[in-house]
DNA sequence: CATGAATGAGCGTTCATTCAT
DNA sequence: AATGAATGAACGCTCATTCAT
């Protein structure tokens, strides 16, 4: 009985072996400019042994960025069950824990976003794509549910929630990648954080308003 | 006299003749996936040539990038020039704008963002980055110049104008990369425009004073 | 355990197989004008396959630079182990041994030389050129030991031996260049023999006076 | 009538300008990695006129190597016309001549040589070909004679001058390629000027009657 | 399941040379 | 004679991926 798992462990540890690997130096140079032997090095394993446990290159990009993206999920949901916060304070803290998933890893969290971005993925299965998605559906939808209660509280202005959802993410994103830009034109510049905040002030009066 | 100019406008002919050449490749299937070699044979040239108008890839890529900002910008200078818009209907209208632009050619649009996420371009020098900065700079700059207007007329909130503009443009950014990505995964569902007139609703809602 | 043997064996032959095959064509129209391809298709192989033997085109030219100074190497010493030659006649047998390998396949010896004059290399790296340089002193001492040996037996002038051992592999190779080249011109005249043999008598005149 | 000379004078001066620009790069970093464009830049002319005057960069080449040939036989001939130097004397002073031109510019020096070497040129006519042959032709006939009038004088052994003049240029040739050689491996050692001094006083010693 | 070896397919770039003007 | 522009023909090299063992 005890084997079955024991094999199922151990597979699962080489994938985390490359996984990591992999994640060590997508942060160091990049993922486009890590090759496959790059990766299987730094995991002490043979290139062609990756392929046992990701189907391409893509595929491996892939199943990093979705790590992520279930760690960003992770922390939003803590706010999330948290019953003893107002709809406006779970906003403004996702924000910052989403804020702070970034600063962690910048290059981690960037690597995220190519997935919308996208145009380099030629090879990505359905099952992977719909995996992502829902992953995304779960964040979007805890946006969701925690404006309706603002509003269902009388708080927020009504709509349809889910576009709040998207507003909220979006706003963060588009802020992030644009002074993710401007930062790398002048690194002494970083107006990241006060931006986002003011961003965020600004959004909130608007969705009290009305 | 008249030969100088011939030959100068021949050559911008050609320039051109390439630029729309790489620029149709770009929309068919992405410039990273479009060779040099294409992008010859479709302006019906010797890949060579090329490099007598664009000293690599990458500057031919940022050149295309480059025409396209530039499009955007005198489109939104068209609104920021009428003395008859008031402060919030040409925030709306920059708003239009840019969507319009984005609608004519999504492609085209998200190319020019890639240059903000733009971890590929290794060999780009620091002229043609300098001009890039310096566009976006007069594109922002009408943002923040709008914005103070507002202020100055009692409006707008104060504080700091450039960081609304990198709202603005953030927020315009971002609902564009989301919405475009989620209607990647289902093509027949597309809020790209509500969300973002809501996104401008509210911030336009935010910022009024008071 | 035999099995890691094989193996090596047979990376060893597909070495020769790639070294074999430059050779040839490096016989047939020179290095230079040889490609990867040509040589890939020669050996029979995918060019980037010559790359898991070679880390680059010049690494390959200087490895087979190196076999043919190794052969030569392992012919001369053959004879300066030999213990019943005079240091005299020791010499003229290194002139004697040295032309037959130059007159086994000239254009391969003029290959090795090539690596002096070698003003083409760019990237070779220390350890290759290391094992290069170490290869010629080998050859040198040898000369050099020999000629000590006759000074120590007062049959040759004193001086510095290592000198000494320049101005016999100096000579051989300045005339060897300088004959084929004439031959080049009039391939009907090749005095290089004769000339090569008078030098010598003349040189070891030289030394035996003073 | 003076139209035709100065139509001529001005040709040869283009030839020249040409030249020297190749010369310059020639010695800067080597001809073969001077483009034709470096060369007519440097030339400020355009690379399509260099045509005009040399039939391809091979030719060029030749014609710079030439050049020097024949700047090194005006040097030689210089002592071959001294009737007060004995042969011995004059042998000696060949030796130092060469040294100086080699001293003055080794690669220029060294680009000569190549044309022995050799195995870069494609596409050289015979009349280049037959041209340079003479220049040399010429400089060995010089040491041939010195030679001559030694052994007349009864100061040398005899035997076929020609070859000793070969031996003389040979033993140059090959000492200084050596030495050079050594020299890149390890700069600070020098032994070229004492190993050539020492290589001649035992070759006239050699070839000294008796 | 791991691996060493092989490879297909590609790619950006260089440069001597030509030719219309 | 001079030039600007164009080009043909290479070429060395990379890398994700496959496959026999």
């Amino acid at each position: 009985m005890g084997i079955k798992e024991r094999k199922q462990r151990e597979k699962d540890l080489r994938r985390r072996q490359i996984l990591e690997a992999a994640k060590e130096l997508l942060m160091l140079k990049g993922f486009k400019f890590s090759t496959m032997e790059d990766i299987a090095n730094k995991a002490e394993l043979n290139p062609a042994t990756i392929y046992n446990y990701f189907a391409s290159k893509d595929h491996l990009h892939a199943s990093l960025a979705l790590e992520s993206l279930q760690h960003l999920i992770l922390e939003v949901k803590k706010i999330y069950d948290n019953k003893r916060l107002s709809a406006e304070s779970k906003i403004r803290k996702f924000k910052d824990t989403i804020y702070k998933t970034y600063e962690s890893d910048p290059k981690l969290f960037r690597n995220v976003l190519q997935f919308q971005l996208g145009t380099d993925f030629k090879s990505l299965n359905k099952e992977m794509l719909d995996q992502y998605n829902d992953q995304y559906r779960k964040l979007l939808n805890m946006f969701a549910n925690v404006y309706e209660k603002g509003v269902r509280q009388g708080k927020f202005r009504g709509g349809h929630s889910m576009a709040y959802a998207d507003i909220i993410f979006g706003t963060f994103v588009g802020i992030m990648l644009w002074e993710d830009a401007k930062k790398r034109v002048n690194p002494k510049k970083d107006f990241f954080r006060s931006t986002l905040d003011r961003a965020f002030d600004v959004f909130i009066d608007g969705i009290k308003k009305g």
